[in-house]
RNA sequence: GGCCCUAUCGUCUAUCGGUUAGGACGUAUCCUUCUCAAGGAUAAAAGCGCAGUUCGAUUCUGCGUAGGGUCACCA
């Protein structure tokens, strides 16, 4: 038995309530997530609401909608109680405080002295010299006592360059101008993000940071703060970008990436997203691609994350999530395709929900596809004598071929569409098999593009699929 | 511009120094078929460039190139 204790691991999900998470913000969360589930860890919904000018009402709302429509399921968190509520970083201001006044002490933070425009010239001045703009070349000699009207800095502790390793690139490194005095807590009060995560990662126990590589070129800063605290950094998790389909530019907001809930509007199954999502930067190896949510937690691991972007690529999600559908059993299929098709009597819709299923990749597609390719189910068709010929056939011809299939579908086993088949093809070989099932599909749908005649006989019942029969002989007839 | 990261078919990817560089999406063609789908089959399609290490590099190293990220009292 090992003496070794193993930590549990404990990731996060710390979404700022800024409006909605698009498919970038879940494909963090949903790493972060598998790797809690894989490991049997911990994860946490932690809301980020520092920026009190870009907060969007109604955010959080969406944000746990969003994260529960997927089944991305948090043990502790903004709703769920545990040892470091709140999880809310507006609600733990005295936290971070806390830990302000250590680097106080210690003679490692101190209030900005200049107001926010002077910094501006010092900043415009670096930039018309071609030179990376230093706040702390800018430091002050002595520091005053800071009574929370001023921004609070880090002073750097020492200024190094810093390598450090990363889970998903290996070892990385930066330059000492990558650090610099940073703003820990606002004249708002409130602290930054690269002080709060910081703080709250801690308290949280956090051992895993999973997200996103713009927070690369932050890290050294964030390792001087650690420095400073003389607490150990968590291991580091840096996601590859997801990349928008069009240009080659991070997938963002800006970029028209969509509210991940519109992909619920559009009749996404949760399962396809999470399935292309845990694609776009992972890949266990192998030449499988459809999984379900506890396939990939099982396989899912850090070691395959990949280092380079992925573009988001909608044609692939819409595949994946028709092979999610057509795993999915008869009675959820039928619950999912029932809202779009409303007046279908059920017995009907239950035989032609084979046909449904196999026609669409995605249940949102039925708005514009039933319209065209079912209606004619439960509307009877119109029908034209034009229509109901045959290429350069005749009235008479379509008549007496429909008058024979008639007789055979009044005998013909109504079981399934191949029973059906099997009773009518050996008339239709034997007369030419346009000449007879032209006329027949089209007395049946009045379409000239359509499912097939046995399944529209099957789907329709006996009575039905005469009476349209009927309907075009009295077409033709008169 | 400084710093940092990345680099295999159009796209998502496999390969952990030796492969006819494999799969999937999409595309094309064919089969199936009364039509439209679905399905099946086949095809086209990739190691960014140049050096170096090595018996041998897609794989390791360097340089270049390209793309991305970041330089906020935003996260």
């Amino acid at each position: 038995m090992s003496t070794q204790i193993e930590k549990k691991i404990v990731t996060r999900f710390a979404p700022s309530p800024t409006g909605f998470i698009h498919v970038g913000g879940v494909r963090t969360a949903l790493y972060a997530w598998a790797l809690a589930r894989k490991n049997e860890g911990k994860f946490i919904l932690r809301i980020e609401d520092t920026d009190k000018a870009r907060e969007v009402e109604g955010s959080i709302a969406h944000i746990i909608e969003s994260l529960k429509w997927l089944g991305i399921e948090w043990d502790e968190g903004i709703d769920i109680g545990g040892p470091n509520a709140p999880y809310v970083q507006s609600q733990r201001l005295s936290h971070y405080k806390k830990y302000a006044n250590i680097l106080i002490e210690k003679g490692l933070a101190y209030p900005d002295p200049y107001t926010e425009d002077e910094v501006k010239v010092f900043r415009k001045k670096a930039e018309e010299e071609k030179r990376a703009f230093l706040y702390r070349e800018h430091r002050p000699e002595s520091f005053g006592v800071w009574d929370g009207t001023k921004p609070l800095r880090l002073k750097v502790p020492v200024v190094k360059s810093y390598t450090w390793n990363d889970d998903v690139r290996g070892e990385l490194s930066a330059g000492e101008e990558a650090l610099d005095d940073f703003i820990l807590i606002k004249s708002d009060g409130y602290p930054t993000y690269n002080f709060a995560h910081i703080i709250d990662d801690l308290e949280m126990g956090v051992t895993h940071i999973v997200r996103a590589d713009e927070f690369i070129a932050s890290v050294p800063k964030y390792l001087s703060l650690y420095d400073a605290l003389e607490i150990t950094p968590p291991i580091f998790v840096t996601l590859p970008p997801i990349l928008g389909e069009e240009g080659t530019k991070k997938l963002g907001k800006r970029d028209g990436a969509k509210d991940i809930l519109d992909y619920r509007e559009e009749g996404f199954l949760p399962e396809a997203m999470l399935n292309f999502l845990v694609l776009m930067g992972w890949n266990p190896g192998g030449e499988k691609e459809i999984f379900s949510k506890e396939e990939f937690i099982e396989l899912f691991d850090i070691s395959h994350i990949h280092k380079a972007g992925a573009m988001f690529n909608e044609e692939k999600l819409l595949w994946i999530n028709k092979e999610h559908i057509r795993k999915q059993s008869k009675e959820i299929q039928s619950q999912s395709v029932k809202p779009f098709m409303k007046d279908y009597p059920d017995d009907l819709l239950n035989r032609l929900l084979p046909t449904v299923i196999d026609r669409i990749s995605n249940y949102g597609q039925l708005n514009s596809i039933e319209p065209i390719e079912f209606r004619f189910f439960i509307n009877t068709p119109k029908l034209d004598v034009e229509k109901i010929l045959w290429k350069d056939s005749s009235k008479e011809e379509a008549l007496s071929h429909l008058q024979a299939v008639k007789e055979i579908l009044s005998k013909a086993d109504f079981l399934s569409s191949e029973s059906i088949k099997e009773s009518i093809m050996p008339y239709a070989e034997s007369n030419g098999k346009g000449n007879v099932l032209w006329p027949l599909r089209m007395s049946l749908s009045g379409q000239e593009k359509s499912v097939d005649p046995f399944t529209i006989c099957y789907v329709l019942g006996r009575d039905e699929a005469i009476n349209r029969i009927d309907s075009a002989c009295s077409v033709l007839d008169s």
